[in-house]
DNA sequence: TGCGCTTGGTGACCGCGGTCACAGACGCCG
DNA sequence: CGGCGTCTGTGACCGCGGTCACCAAGCGCA
């Protein structure tokens, strides 16, 4: 866990190339991250590392799943778009854990439900997805892959009830927990993981620096008070 | 489909019992609904049929999930609670379809996410969390129970949207579609279903009325322009 | 040094969803 | 019949979240 978060700058338009390149030799770090595959060493070689920059777009809503990521380092955040240009975080993807979205996808044979964009510079390997299929075969990968889909779904329904029962400055209160006392991030970017827009992001970070909660400069929110920021998280009702 | 939808009453209190009673015949409607079990004959004799009446509480939240259900006939609702008392639908379990909540739960061995209740009179089989296990290592099985799966957490990112971006009377006339002209239910009952309470219910409904989309009397909404309701279940944006 | 972009700050305004406190309408049952 | 519980209708009121239209501050860059 970073002493200070940083929301990186995204640039736009990046999009990740659909194929990946020539195999490297096999990451070291992807069985500790990944020990269920350790029992499926057939894949290995054709798991090609890819690297992108941070703001790549991995996948866009609509479209066919090209394969599951497995992350090696950097995040992913997998987001739903609205039509007026709102967006709503669902969740990140970090080292070790895996994309809902994509494996619903391709359970499923669907197109994906949601975009993913590297937020920092980000290196992953393509499962595809008949070797993800023939993984699944595999007891201690399929139990793995599970249990990490039921976690998922656990935050899922949170999630639910936070939109559907929480005001929006306990979300809020919760987003800005957890990451350190100082977080390099920008009302937009925090707008964009509630479902919000910007000046209502200003004028809750401003109540809170009001009470004494938080302290506001550019691009950057220190938190001075995080018990009382906890117990507005916490707050039931709306 | 029926003509007339009815919400059935639902007397409280219930409780399903924890343990199955001794074991019937297999019920030759069981194959027919859940064909991915037919390559599994050495579960079908523990699969104890279990008939309960209308408002049986299955399972609540936080409770350890007895074992994956495989509803024959009925209905059972799958809903989230909230503090207050209100309380929000996440889906319906119809014959032939499965309950991601009980199946994240047992992939995970973790608690239930969310509450359910049979909705009429409902007879369903209990896969106890070993034999979902091992039905699990079939791959018919596991890929009909994961297509399912998938097709659930679409809907599931659809509702969030849906409470994240749309307004109520969207959602409100979403929810009269789909179940014939006439509605026997209760304002009170759209409301849980949509994570409201009942004015705001009874304030659209008689929108809906004045505009000519439905007409009202006791327990029963007749619809009386669907396009023009569907076209107000599209819009988007709130 | 000046320009333009991104970020932040602000006030007026609005409407939806929610709360409260009722009062009638209808059905069930003793 | 009377009484009670559930369902519905209604009006006043409120505050949160959202929209709009700005402007100011900071930063990169030519």
């Amino acid at each position: 866990m970073p002493f200070v978060w940083i929301t990186p700058r995204i640039p736009s338009g990046l999009v990740a190339p659909t194929m990946a390149a020539m195999p490297d030799a096999v990451p070291p770090e992807l069985l500790t991250l990944y020990p269920a595959l350790a029992t499926l060493p057939a894949l290995l070689p054709r798991l090609a590392p890819l690297s992108v920059p941070a703001g790549t777009r991995l996948f866009r809503e609509h479209d066919a799943c090209q394969g599951f990521p497995l992350v090696l380092s950097g995040e992913v955040r997998v987001s739903r778009g609205a039509a007026n240009g709102r967006e709503l975080e669902l969740y990140r993807v970090t080292p070790g854990e895996m994309c809902l979205v994509s494996s619903a996808s391709l359970f499923a044979d669907q197109p994906l439900a949601a975009r993913g964009v590297a937020t920092c510079d980000t290196t992953l390997c393509l499962l595809s997805p008949p070797d993800f299929q023939t993984a699944l075969a595999d007891p201690a990968f399929r139990s793995y892959v599970l249990g990490l889909f039921a976690a998922r779904m656990a935050d899922l329904t949170g999630l639910i009830e936070a939109i559907a029962f929480q005001k929006l400055d306990s979300r809020l209160a919760a987003a800005l927990l957890g990451h350190g006392t100082t977080l390099k991030t920008t009302h937009q970017a925090l707008a964009d993981e509630l479902g919000t827009v910007r000046e209502i992001v200003t004028r809750l970070l401003h109540r809170f620096e009001r009470d004494g909660l938080v302290e506001l400069s550019r691009e950057s929110i220190t938190i001075k008070d995080s018990a009382g920021l906890r117990s507005i998280a916490a707050f039931q009702g709306r």
